[in-house]
DNA sequence: TATGAATGAGAATTCATTCAT
DNA sequence: GATGAATGAATTCTCATTCAT
């Protein structure tokens, strides 16, 4: 029972908390270590050098990607980007911190920076799923209201989440679109 | 002739560039003395300890306040949002990369979170002021209209910064805006 | 009326504070100057080096000889040492930091070594001359009495300020000594 | 044969030499490292901060307990004192340089203070017990004899170390307490 | 006489990385 | 596979001292 995660998913996990929390550069090896409570050579063991523990962080990054057919709400483009949203954050969840983990280390590591842009393309591209489907026939610009959408979104989740209310705005926001899209 | 900056400015000088280009903790104080051409105990002397740095570049932050009467076309909510746009993006000019320097350091640093803030704040204020100028019998959701296209300049501005034509987006962007506004 | 003390003054009496209190190698000379409420220069302006400062504190070392006949009871060496004691005690008053001071610092700074003996013997004499004029015909060891006393008050004196009641001790110890050069 | 000490030993060994030496404010943990023969980063791998190494000195402090038994000659307390300071003596030995950093230390390090105490009242104790079991019906007062040689005692092994025949003066004290004890 | 900017030598400390076991 | 001692380069910070004004 005791069965314990195994050791280099437990110097991930807290790669990614600390890292989240001060930063790569800011976090010692020593620390990651002591917090997935293995040996401080296990570390290096498994990640030779400390960028491969960024690296590999960036691979095991969790798919955001929403099934639209389980959030559209054919007609109605407020209540389906709504549900797109909603499961978005819940999907981030925990790792909300290592959301703006990609942020901040975007310009100094070359695959994090891709990763970035990666997942904020998925982004663009699912809300104008949800879009296209729920309002077909909609000629107004899509792909601009979708890029509206998507960075209020990412900012909510990196910068401004220590700011009060922010799904509520995200909210209001989101029905501003929706109801410019349905003219 | 040769007059010089003061050796305090040429430090926060490059401080702000070396921040900006590799970020606060992988930037030596060192090598800021360096490239402002003073001696490394200058930079001590002035600035006891290196977050002070940060904290002295912040409070000289310029401020990018844009006088509305100067961008606003009555009646024409698309082009007065253009301007503005436009000239803000002037205003940052060689600072952009400080503008990026901000999100990168906030989670770490409370006084640049503090800054943040005030300017997206700002930023917010003064898209609202102009639509409410260009457009001011609207009844549409000015305010969120304002916060999503904040949300996409400031995204521009600092991660999406290497991305191909940022300025042609947010164009696009603000024209679906307005169009909305407009009913 | 504003007449201050000198500022040569004041910066001596800083520094004997702050070398009390934290030693002479960890004690900047600008704090001596905030202390003293002079400019960083002007310490070094007055002391060009930073020992000349520990010299001056030698140098202005308040003399503790003690007028024998204020002391001297004839017939009564206990009251007599007594009287001595309290005397020495006294004078000594705030200086009592001082006086650590200088066991501190005597393996460093020859001068100080030689102020430290100085003042030891200075000691032994004074307790020698009044137990000599309070008992003039002893013929017991007055030379070993005079260096026990003198050691056990400077051993009060520096180490042992801190523990609890040592005027008493020294008054007990006194005494012993007393009877048993009164055979 | 190489049979080395193990390297945090050789390093406690060359700070005790150099703090004894020079102080522990004006030794660097470089020269430590150097005389003990290890790179600088290895005293930091055992003692995080410097203060780390003067306690652990503290704690691997010899024990200074001498067994009465071994020294009283009964009914002779000038020569039980006489054997039981000469035993200290012995006993002190090299470590006598590291007897008076603990006087100079002990202001500004507390674990340095109490160990000082603490070895003053083991002396105090050890010579109260000799004088008893030399002179079991002795009603003068034992424990101010106590604090007196211990005193005289202590100031020899510390500050006065660098005088001239302490030894000697130590013995004719210690036979002038004797002679006052046995009446 | 006074001052505070300037200098640079060194101090403690940190930490990724190596490696023998 | 695992580990913790060992290494040394790099970094931040301190501070006595100098000096132009």
């Amino acid at each position: 029972m005791t069965d314990e995660r195994p050791a280099r998913e437990r110097i991930l996990d807290a790669a990614e908390t600390l890292f989240a929390e001060s930063g790569f550069d800011a976090t010692p090896t020593s620390r990651i270590a002591d917090r997935a409570g293995v040996p401080k050579g296990l570390v290096h063991y498994y990640f030779a050098r400390k960028p491969d523990l960024l690296e590999a962080l960036v691979e095991r990054l969790p798919d955001e990607r929403v099934d639209p057919a389980a959030v559209v709400v054919p007609g109605d483009v407020t209540e389906s980007l709504h549900r797109l949203v909603a499961r978005l954050d819940a999907s981030l969840g925990s790792s909300a911190l290592l959301s703006h983990l990609l942020w901040r280390e975007a310009d100094t590591h070359p695959a994090v920076l891709d990763a970035l842009h990666t997942r904020f393309d998925l982004l663009v591209d699912q809300i104008r799923d949800v879009i296209a489907a729920a309002l077909p026939r909609c000629d107004a610009d899509v792909d601009s209201a979708a890029h509206l959408l998507a960075s209020a979104v990412s900012y909510r989740h990196s910068v401004a989440r220590h700011v009060g209310d922010g799904a509520a705005a995200i909210r209001r926001e989101l029905t501003f679109l929706a109801t410019a899209l349905e003219r």
